[in-house]
Parts: C-alpha cells; sequence; structure tokens
DNA sequence: CCTTAGTCCTGCATGC
DNA sequence: TGCATGCAGGACTAAG
C-alpha cells in the first residue's frame, strides 16, 4: 500500500463550512490589520490597509468559492483559498510561520490567513464596481445546473467544463470527479456530445455531492482545516478522488489516474466509458 | 473564437 | 543520511 500524497482544494463545500464559522464576524470593527505577505492582497496594500480602517462587517457570505465580507459602507472583501490558504483563530505554532495576513479586531479577536503556498488572494472591492460578475450560477440546484449545462456548447472535455467557474461557481477537481464518477460519465468525453439523459444525471448529481459534502463539513485531505483547526469528514466518503488503484465500489475494477487539462483525473474505465 | 502552456509557491516524495 | 529534482494545482495571463 503506497501512502498517497494528496492536497487540499478548497471547493465549494470547504468554503461553505469557513463562512459559516465567519459569520460570528458580523458585527466586528476592524481594528488593525498586518499584512506580511504583500501578494497576498490584490492591488494595492495600502488602499487596502485605508479602505478597511476602522470599518465594520455588516455579513459574511459565499459565492462559488470566494469568502465574501460585506462592510457597512457597501464595499466588499473576497477572500480566495485557492490550494492551501486556511481563516483560522487559533492558529498553532506551524500555522504561524505561514501567516500572510491577520485580522485583529476591536474586540481583541483576530483573524489569521494561513497559507504555506501563497496562492490565496484578497481583495478590497468599492462598492460600486462589478462584484464577481464573471462567475456561472451555484451548483447547488438541479435545474439551475441543468440550465447551465443546456447553454453551453463547448467542445472541450466534460471534466473541463465542471471546472470552469463561469459556466458552474464552486465545483473543483474532487467534486467534479465525484460527480462524473456517480454519474458515469467519462471525464475525457467532449461535452456537446454527453447525452441529455447524462447531462440531467449529472445536473441532478452535482447539488447532491455538493449537499453531502457541507454535511461533512467538508473533505480534509493534507491541508484543509475549519477556522477552529479542525478537519472535515468528507474524505471517507469519496469514491473516486484520490481511490487511483483501489476497486470501483460499483464494478471492483481498479479506479485509474489521467491528466486533463494539468489536472490528475480519477474515474473507472468500465462504468465511464467514451 | 478557441486551446495550450507558463506563472505563482512550497512541502513532501522520490531517486541516487 | 543528504542533497537535488519533480510534482501538485486555481486562476490568471500570454502565446499560438
Amino acid at each position: 500500500m503506497t501512502c498517497m500524497y494528496l492536497l487540499y482544494m478548497p471547493e465549494l463545500p470547504e468554503v461553505e463550512t469557513v463562512v459559516r464559522e465567519l459569520k460570528s464576524l458580523e458585527g466586528k470593527f476592524f481594528s488593525r490589520v498586518v499584512v506580511h505577505w504583500d501578494r497576498t492582497i490584490e492591488g494595492s496594500t495600502v488602499e487596502f490597509l485605508e479602505q478597511l480602517r476602522r470599518k465594520q462587517i455588516a455579513v459574511v457570505f459565499r459565492r462559488g468559492k470566494y469568502i465574501c465580507i460585506e462592510l457597512n459602507t457597501g464595499d466588499r472583501i473576497t477572500i480566495h483559498l485557492r490550494m492551501t490558504g486556511k481563516c483560522i483563530f487559533e492558529p498553532s505554532e506551524r500555522d504561524r510561520n505561514y501567516s500572510r495576513v491577520e485580522f485583529i479586531f476591536s474586540d481583541r479577536s483576530t483573524l489569521y490567513f494561513v497559507d504555506t503556498r501563497k496562492f490565496g488572494r484578497i481583495k478590497w472591492w468599492p462598492k460600486q464596481e462589478e462584484f464577481l460578475s464573471q462567475l456561472g450560477p451555484e451548483p447547488l440546484e438541479s435545474e439551475a445546473v441543468l440550465k447551465a449545462f443546456l447553454s453551453c456548447k463547448s467542445n472541450r472535455e466534460v471534466k473541463k467544463v465542471l471546472l470552469d467557474q463561469a459556466i458552474l461557481a464552486g465545483v473543483g477537481n474532487i467534486y467534479a470527479d465525484e460527480s462524473l464518477f456517480l454519474a458515469r460519465i467519462h471525464p475525457m468525453m467532449p461535452f456537446v456530445e454527453v447525452s441529455r439523459l447524462k447531462l440531467k444525471r449529472l445536473a441532478e448529481t452535482i447539488p447532491v455531492v455538493m449537499r453531502q459534502a457541507i454535511e461533512n463539513m467538508g473533505t480534509t485531505l493534507s491541508d484543509y482545516r475549519n477556522t477552529k483547526n479542525m478537519g472535515g469528514e468528507n474524505q471517507n466518503y469519496l469514491k473516486a478522488y484520490g481511490q487511483t488503484g483501489e476497486p470501483c465500489c460499483r464494478c471492483k475494477t481498479k479506479i485509474e489516474k489521467i491528466v486533463i487539462g494539468q489536472r490528475g483525473t480519477h474515474f473507472c474505465p468500465r462504468c465511464q466509458t467514451l
């Protein structure tokens, strides 16, 4: 048994789990913000700090894979965790070495943005600016997903379409593989060639996969932790992702791993045919 | 319009 | 044991 080194990718369910905890920030005032790694802030860090100065948080919500923080001024802040980003109130010793931004509030509580690989991004959006307008619909209702599919005429592989945030907002590598496995669609299949029946099946599957993962507080493979530094449970329910060489739960054929668009893709070659 | 490759980053795994 | 190398990847950008 080889020890698999798996990365964590915060997708919609992981971000949703974090956002639910970050709701505790609503009503708090920024007291001091410290930026340790400048590139974490998109745009001008000086302006970022200026715009947050003494402002109050009104609402915390999620859009796709973005954590959204709306201020009383109507301006917003987005946090994208990318690969290894974490929002933590009580960092471990190790976490402290990778703390990129710290938000200190007037009640003396502190939110640490910890990010080993420095891919995560935090951005301030003025009230009047168009906000995350390039994102597709949320993949939590099968009707919305089917509608998005039916208006998509892409010739790209179905897996690539699922990862395209402009088509659906929030699906990432893990849940794309899981959804395609459950819907029995080969990830390499050109999207336009997927039958109407299979598209309908996929549209019904994705929200189920997402909701189940939210219920399980997300998938923890290596780095994912919620704000209390605890992992989720959904990794125990994965049927395709990270199961390379393991028997398919339906037909016992070994799960294979291929690369599509520079991303590891797991599927059952018997259940998911071209 | 499309698709592909490169970029950012670092820890961990592998190989010699 | 130690050191070099390569791999992973979300979103963006540049090139073809």
